[in-house]
Parts: structure tokens; sequence; C-alpha cells
DNA sequence: TATCCGTGGAC
DNA sequence: TGTCCAAGGAT
């Protein structure tokens, strides 16, 4: 049966898609960032934990003050935790920098100081999954394997009218088996350079979630969805975020001389090992662990700060510490002091601190 | 499997 | 203003 004239399906193969998605990474592809054109791995992997649901211009000055700070995975292994939040803070997803230092000292003391050279070793590392394991093998060892970031979620799900629905983790499966069947049987180095930078790039240019530029794409004429005009319909996710609202009262410590008193956060949950104001569920809570109505000097507007999953309220309450205890256990009960100590000034704030915190400080403590 | 974990940019 | 989501991983 004769194909329709309407019928423009491409009929070239999808693995024709490799030596053409190659050559245009060489030619329109990004070559000038900071973390391309080395095949450390230590560089590689600094950059792929920092790009994780993170934007490249949103990295860029964490990752030369991280390198600045820490040359080689040894010396970050030997800092301290809190050096190492410090200089991640407002980067968000906190957890990357526990699982960075983590896997610092899991590559010195399990590895002799040199990053395992395959996929399958890499992700047995904290913090480096399937993907970021896939994309420092391919960059800094050649490998041949293929990384599903969501650039290449949304370039192959067009590529190949991919129709799974990308929330379930099966079809993600299913569409990773897709992405390591169009490589070719033994791609040299470099073409594993580039095509995993290019699938990379052209997600984020030519392949955008919307108005995706497929008259100069490579992929043209091998393309489903833009064969069939229906870009805009993959990929497929349903999503189901629920977000809920969290007050909390923030607890504004203040002694004569203006310094506040910050606290480290639990192990666990928002900005987990950060420094932060005490958090109380309720005014009436905050209020008595310090002092009580009396020491109450003012009720700051309240900030609105959205995470993921949650919206924050934070209500700031300056409280006077002056007749506090002031000792270096902190102001509190000793009974349940939390590890923590007073800022003044603006130079004290060289901590992991919550974007919104760092706002706040920045206003109220003198340069 | 579903949920949790930050922040800022794009539309 | 709200929504989506960006080089995801852990639990």
């Amino acid at each position: 049966m004769p194909l329709a004239a309407s019928d423009s399906s491409p009929t070239a193969s999808p693995l024709l898609f490799f030596p053409r998605l190659v050559q245009w990474q060489r030619s329109h592809g990004r070559s000038g960032l900071p973390w391309q054109g080395t095949r450390d791995p230590y560089r590689v992997w600094l950059s792929e934990i920092m790009l994780q649901q993170t934007q490249v211009t949103t990295v860029l000055g964490y990752y030369s003050r991280f390198l600045e700070r820490f040359p080689d995975v040894r010396a970050l292994a030997a800092a301290p935790q809190e050096a190492v939040l410090a200089l991640w803070s407002g980067l968000g997803y906190y957890s990357r920098a526990r699982n960075l230092h983590r896997c610092a000292q899991a590559v010195v003391e399990q590895w002799g100081g040199a990053f395992p050279a395959s996929a399958e070793q890499l992700q047995t590392l904290p913090g480096i999954g399937r993907s970021t394991a896939a994309a420092i093998a391919a960059f800094c060892f050649g490998e041949r394997i293929s990384i599903l970031d969501g650039n290449v979620k949304r370039v192959l799900s067009r590529l190949l009218a991919f129709d799974g629905d990308l929330a379930s983790l099966a079809q993600e499966r299913r569409l990773w088996a897709l992405a390591q069947d169009l490589l070719p049987a033994a791609p040299s180095h470099d073409e594993m350079v580039a095509w995993t930078q290019g699938l990379m790039d052209l997600g984020s240019s030519l392949c955008s979630r919307s108005k995706p530029d497929c008259s100069a794409c490579p992929g043209a004429g091998l393309c489903l969805a833009s064969a069939q005009g229906r870009t805009a319909e993959f990929p497929v996710r349903t999503r189901k975020l629920k977000r809920s609202t969290v007050e909390w009262w923030w607890l504004l410590l203040r002694r004569p001389d203006g310094a506040v008193w910050l606290e480290r956060r639990p192990a666990e949950g928002i900005w987990a090992g950060l420094y932060s104001l005490p958090t109380y569920g309720s005014r009436a809570e905050g209020l008595a662990a310090f002092g009580g109505e009396p020491a109450l000097r003012r009720e700051h507007e309240a900030l609105r700060h959205a995470l993921t999953h949650r919206d924050l309220v934070l209500r700031p309450l300056e409280l006077d510490a002056s007749a506090l205890r002031q000792d270096a256990a902190g102001p509190g009960p000793a009974a349940q002091a939390a590890p923590g100590l007073w800022v003044r000034r603006q130079a004290d704030l060289d901590l992991g601190l919550p974007a919104p915190l760092r706002s706040l400080l920045e206003r109220l403590l003198p340069a």
C-alpha cells in the first residue's frame, strides 16, 4: 500500500541521528564552558553534580569558586563539611553538597584518590546516580553509555515520538534503553563526548520546551514528532506535584551590639546542616523558648519562600537577647542549646545559609 | 513507587 | 501570579 502524499513520516533510520548530532555539536554546540575541554574526572564530576536540576548560568560562579578553594579531590575530602556547605550556600539541594563531600572521601579512601573508570562503579558513589555516572564515564573515559536527563528526555521522546509517561520509572527505563540503542557499535571517545554534549546542547537550544526550531535541527527528517507536527506533545509526563504551605516562626535573637544568633539545622530535612535562625512551628512556642512576651522587640514582615514541594511563610520575631545567657554555648537553656554562633556583620556570613536568610541578614547586619 | 529536597529563570 | 522545570538522586 503506497504512502499517502500527506504522510511525511521519516523513513530514515534513527541510527543516522548519532553522526548528525555529533557533527552538529562540533559546529554549533557549546564549547567554552569551564568544565569542557578536560577529561579530569574531578572537574567533570563537580560540574555534573552542580548542574543537577540547576541551570548553567547559575553554576558558573559556584564552579570557579569551588575549584579555587578545592583544586582536587583530596583537598575536598580533607575539608570540614561546614566549609563545603558554605561554598554551596545558595545553590540549593544541599544533599548534593553533603554527598559530594562523602563522595570525595570515598574516592580517597576506597579508590586511592582516583575516580573509578566505569559508569557501573561510579554509580556506587554517593550522589552519583545512573545519569551522572553515564555522563562522567562518557566524557572522561569514552564509555559507550547513554545519559538520560531532562534535555535528553525531551530530545529523544520527540525524535522517537515516545509516548510513555515519564512520570513512571518503567517508562523512563524504556526510553533509557532506546537511548542506548541509538549508539553505534563502537563509538570513539571523541564521538561519545560530542554525542553526550550534543544531546544536552540540542535540548537547551533548538529543541526547547516551547517553540523548538525544527528547521535548523540535526534531527530534521528523522524526528517523528516534528514530522507529525506534534513536538508540543512530547515528552509525556503526568505531573502530580502537591504543594503545601508551612508557617515557621524565626527567632531573631539580638544582643545589644546587634549580633544575631544562628543555629545549625538538623542533619535531615529542609536545609539540613545549614545555619539558620531558631525555628518554631508557632509564635507561642518560639516566644516561650526565649524569655516570652517581655523579650519581644518587633515582629518583622513575613517572608514568603517557595521550595519545590512547599511554600514557606517565615515570620521573624526579633527578641532582646540582653537578658539571656550569652556564653559560648548560646543564648538558650543549656539543655536545648544547639551548635551555633553569633554573627555581627556581613563578613561573618561565610556560612552555609538558606537563601532567604542570607538575604534577610544582609539587610539587617552592617557591612 | 511516591515523595522529598532549593533556587532562579522563562513564559 | 502561577506554573513549569533545569546536566537528578536518595529513600
